[in-house]
DNA sequence: GACGGGTGCTTGAGCTTGTCAACCATTGCC
DNA sequence: GGCAATGGTTGACAAGCTCAAGCACCCGTC
């Protein structure tokens, strides 16, 4: 540690640089949404449903880290153009679940296809690069 | 290619670990700003505003992709806790200088410090996996 | 020097997210 | 049957965000 070079640590560099990526991220989450008529909460709501498998609205709640009423704004939405339905349970009255239509269901997986697409910075890697990026990220999060 | 089995680039399964990371970050932000009395919104401001280098609002503005009379809501928040101040532009009485005041500028720099705070993914990664992301990353972005 | 277009900021309307508290219907246990 | 707990909705409220309108001011031109 020479006096006046502040030392960054290589994590830590790294990290102010992924929190550029994370800026830009946000912009094109809410460009990308806009693109299909969402909003971002209402994309991250419909990306979550999976379209086999219907799920009770307090389920979609505790997914997305929110308070069920708020829930149930999203949904109004989601099911206002067509996306999902809200069927009543079988076993218990009181529960709806969330069922993605046949129309929700090909938005959800155009979005999610749009979504993976990986931002120029990253692509512009060479393969070698992006390799390793991928590795050491399976080390840090898998 | 084999058939069945889709491949996926290594590119795009860093860009959706990444994604993970995203998540858990957008839920430390709400956390942080929160301990410091803040909107995330807030937060971003006074985070973008340089103690010695005061802006006009405008300037603030663009620099956070958004409206002006959005960031007029936002610097009065930080105004009423006494982080910045609204000072009249010599040159042009129409600007409102935006300057961060001592108790701002202590409390961005905190701020700062913990946002700046390696996330544990990462700082459980070996020295060598930190400074090959930290590589790999500053070719990314740099 | 006065006029007129362009600019910086504020205000107000309107929409969306998000939380909390209150409420209703229903369930399941005792 | 009674009653606490649960799933969902509603309403009140705070905040972000955009747009349109307005105000004060700058600056070029005639």
């Amino acid at each position: 540690m020479a006096e006046a070079v502040k030392r960054r640590a290589p994590a830590q560099e790294a990290w102010e640089l992924l929190g550029k990526l994370f800026g830009e991220t946000r912009h094109r989450i809410v460009r990308v949404s806009a693109e299909f008529g969402l909003t971002p909460p209402q994309l991250f709501a419909l990306r979550t449903l999976e379209p086999d498998e219907p799920v009770p609205m307090r389920a979609l709640a505790t997914a997305l880290h929110c308070d069920s009423s708020n829930v149930t704004g999203l949904v109004d939405g989601l099911e206002a153009q067509g996306l999902v339905e809200r069927h009543g349970a079988e076993h218990d009255r009181r529960v709806r679940m969330l069922v993605v239509t046949e129309h929700g269901a090909q938005v959800r997986s155009r979005l999610i296809e749009v979504m993976r697409e990986v931002p120029p910075q990253l692509a512009s890697l060479s393969a070698e690069d992006q390799r390793a990026l991928r590795d050491i990220l399976r080390r840090a999060l898998g």
